[in-house]
DNA sequence: GTGAAAGCGCTAACAC
DNA sequence: GTGTTAGCGCTTTCAC
């Protein structure tokens, strides 16, 4: 490759210093609008790219701020990186993205190595504490109400209240017997599952929760059991839409149709849950709403404003699709 | 924070000089296993983390290389991307992730400015050749046939043996009439419709091609469209798997039956396909191994070796599940 | 073998 | 107002 042109090249064509062409060329500081021009010009001309590590390491600062995805393989998290690419740019920060399951601790020692000035975990990272304990990069999570981090902001919708609202449509449907299946140990799973049996209780329902997991796997097994039962539930309510679509294939196995003889909800409004052959009523958990949220939130935190241990709890809305129904008696 | 821990510490602590400390903590070169000893505790002690920018600029090169997703929605990358991470990881290489639809031009920029040793071009990006066009860096691409970066190489799975396996498969089942749903202008859309089309003659089928896209939109209202008619073809070959859930909900809604009234089959084996509820026929597209190759000729091209202009095929393979069937008739 | 010194490309104080 | 200069943190060549 030819040789780099760097800013000294460039200065040299426009006739200006080194920092005149600096200033210029980022729009900072007062400079002479003809040098301007020529600045610019001769950038053009001779197609030349700063160098981010220069420039980062002149300014101290790197601009950039670190997301890690839990798992790409599971694309809830698709609209809060939309959110959070946005809210970034707009605070002239630019997202990097990683992702933990892939790469795991070293990714963090990366971001913290490029010295991002912030870090956004979107999800649940499965033993991240560690990795994250004692950085001094403002960290702010999407997606867990639990914290992975000291110190982490918290931006999530508010599990509980989902839950409670797929209880109600579920009552409203006509259902008295119904089940949750949870995902025991994980935050998300417990917000969720106390949100189900509160209301389940309010309203006098006649419901149970079984342990399964965040997996369609797990939600196979568990859904193929209780669906086996004599005197099974009329509408399940999975922890997550994966689940749900295990419990989906276990219905069709015991030869039960979705939702003539059992109604099923999911959570978090995946595109899968949206796919017209499935249409699984679950919960829109608002994350890109907490991407942006977030985003904010850790732009402030690098300005420097407060911020640190936050929790922003967003409302999530129920999205009832084909595989809720009344319930079989009441039909 | 705390003033930041430089290697002049490190190596001041340690009692060695700086150099010294740079080369023990890389491994490069020849030290004193004693001073060795002593500069990793030293570093270990203080927290050091060297400085990514500062490396990179005194090194001349930053070790990271960009790949860049086509849209982060659609997960069919996910083995790709775990093939590359891995193959660039033995490299010595880092990956750096970056969403095109949600950036487009300004990442490629990003990426250079970050001076990435290379560039991963992961599935078919829109628009994308004017940003690619003249830079530096050795681009690779992997998903698409079509060369989206002047001397790109090229890794991809071979769509028309993979649509020709389709059509053997449906075939062996015993259909006579098929049809083809593609994505006209698309590289994919054209290799697998031509796939389909000499497979079909080949083997004497009824045969025909209908204008369709890579969406589920495209696909239902193609697929409602073909469906309703009155000599039907008995199977239907989406151009992808997104497209064919578009065809499964375009036969629900017409009272037909998959695969008992019609079979159906789609194309990258992707998650949703693999759903135990959803079952969809499909053809594994070996993006994980076409990952891993890609790597290893982007840190072939890095390391100087030839390589640019290159194009690898790799072997696609049927995965038949419950959405193919034999045809009414021959029941 | 080891350490001193000269960059790498850019920013930002600070004189002129 | 504009240009000069001293770093930023690390690598690497080159004398000692």
């Amino acid at each position: 490759m030819a040789k780099p042109v760097t800013i000294l090249d460039v200065a040299a064509l426009a006739g200006v210093s080194k920092s005149a062409a600096s200033l210029a060329l980022r729009g900072t500081g007062y400079v002479n609008e003809a040098k301007r021009r020529a600045v610019l010009d001769a950038a053009a001309e001779l197609g030349y790219r700063p160098n981010a590590a220069a420039r980062a390491l002149g300014a101290r600062r790197s601009g950039i701020v670190g997301l890690i995805l839990d798992d790409l393989r599971n694309p809830w998290f698709v609209p809060a990186v939309e959110g959070l690419s946005d809210g970034l740019h707009s605070a002239g920060l630019r997202p990097l993205l990683g992702d933990w399951r892939l790469e795991g601790a070293p990714l963090v020692e990366r971001f913290l190595e490029l010295r991002v000035e912030g870090i956004v975990l979107v999800g649940t990272l499965d033993g991240a504490e560690a990795a994250l304990t004692g950085i001094a990069a403002p960290v702010v999570q999407v997606g867990s109400p639990q914290a992975q981090a000291p110190g982490a902001a918290v931006v999530t919708n508010d599990d509980a209240e989902g839950a409670r609202r797929v209880v109600r449509h579920l009552a409203a449907l006509g259902h008295r017997r119904v089940a949750h299946l949870g995902a025991p140990g994980t935050a998300v799973g417990d917000a969720r599952r106390v949100g189900f049996e509160d209301e389940s209780r309010r309203l006098g329902l006649e419901h149970r929760t079984v342990g399964a997991g965040l997996t369609e796997e797990a939600g196979y097994r568990a859904g193929r059991a209780l669906l086996a039962e004599t005197d099974r539930p009329t509408a399940v309510f999975a922890v997550n839409d994966m689940a749900a679509l295990g419990v989906l294939s276990a219905a069709g196995d015991l030869g039960l149709s979705v939702p003539a003889d059992v109604s099923l909800a999911g959570y978090d409004d995946t595109p899968t849950a949206r796919l017209r052959a499935v249409g699984l009523t679950s919960v829109d958990n608002a994350s890109g709403e907490a991407g942006r949220v977030a985003a904010q939130l850790l732009a402030d935190q690098i300005a420097g404003a407060a911020g640190a241990g936050v929790a922003v709890l967003l409302a999530p809305e129920l999205k009832a699709r084909s595989s809720t129904a009344p319930p079989p008696a009441a039909r």
